[in-house]
DNA sequence: TCATGGGTCTAGAATAATTCTTATCTGAGA
DNA sequence: TCTCAGATAAGAATTATTCTAGACCCATGA
């Protein structure tokens, strides 16, 4: 699993070290897109000593070797994805969450032609939704739901 | 045109000091999608007084009265946008500038299905597009292009 | 007229996210 | 083993934003 995680980073050209694995590790196979505090956190269990400076440096090269990509979708932190296929985001209005949703599960049209028509050549779009959780509908028996909710 | 402007805040109930009037009469006329600094070197022009902090201060009451929106859509800035009706924004990729596209020169479907889907009410979505002007398409005439060339 | 008080304003301090600086460490070769 | 480019840690610096304190402004009423 780590011999995974070494080998696509020397794929990129990036030297392997601990600390980089570490980020790594956890980042890459997160859904919760998470800022830069929040790896630190999940990757000092690992790595003690890695300091906030290293998790900066590391997600941004990280990004710019096209592992992750950065997002600044509110307020005022900078969170990393590891999709890198286009997708769409949907906030918790809540509490921050953002949450992926499939590129099919809603559709985009005329999006080329309207930057267009303004003299832009579209690199890339997204939708980005707000929303909260709906109020629990009534349960149907006495057991609690378990798990999370499927989707679709 | 002062008039007008002092009776939208009093129909707010928003006590129309000088420094509020001044700042209203810029950001709720311009297009540009201003961030706090530039609300404040523009208005600086008629109010010299005028602290950064009163500025954050006005823009933070504006929105709650729903005069503007805060948007944070990249970088670690948030932009003011006067236009309150539901529209999409284009990113230029090389000056961060933001322009408007209408609600109607996009199309977008099954955006409430999707966040349902997860469990969700959406309260509001738009389409966040990015993207570079396209380069300027031969000239027709010798006559050099004119206005600001793009870097890169 | 003068005191009171609510709301407003400014300057500067404080906070929070991110980046920079610099000295120190590491490890893959020569 | 020696060397050095690259990587790291700690803390300073920067940037955006918010908070704090006190000064100010003006309507009201004794
Ligand atoms: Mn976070
Ligand atoms: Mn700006
Ligand atoms: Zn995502
Ligand atoms: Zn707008």
């Amino acid at each position: 699993m780590n011999r995974e995680i070494v080998e696509r980073l020397r794929h990129l050209g990036i030297l392997p070290s601990a600390q980089r694995v570490a980020v790594a590790k956890f980042v890459l196979q997160t859904t919760r897109h998470p800022c830069a505090e929040e790896v630190l956190a999940a990757v000092r269990e690992e790595v003690p000593m890695i300091s906030l400076a290293t998790v900066y440096n590391t997600l941004h090269l990280f990004a710019e070797k096209g592992l992750l990509r950065e997002l600044a979708l509110s307020e005022g932190k900078v969170v990393f994805d590891p999709r890198m296929d286009p997708h769409h985001h949907l906030i918790d209005e809540d509490t921050g969450a953002i949450l992926d949703l499939d590129w099919s599960a809603l559709r985009v049209e005329h999006a080329a032609e309207a930057a267009r028509a303004q003299g832009f050549e579209v690199s890339e779009y997204q939708v980005v939704l707000r929303g909260r959780r709906a109020a629990r509908r009534p349960a149907r028996s006495t057991a609690a739901p378990k798990g999370k909710r499927r989707a679709r």
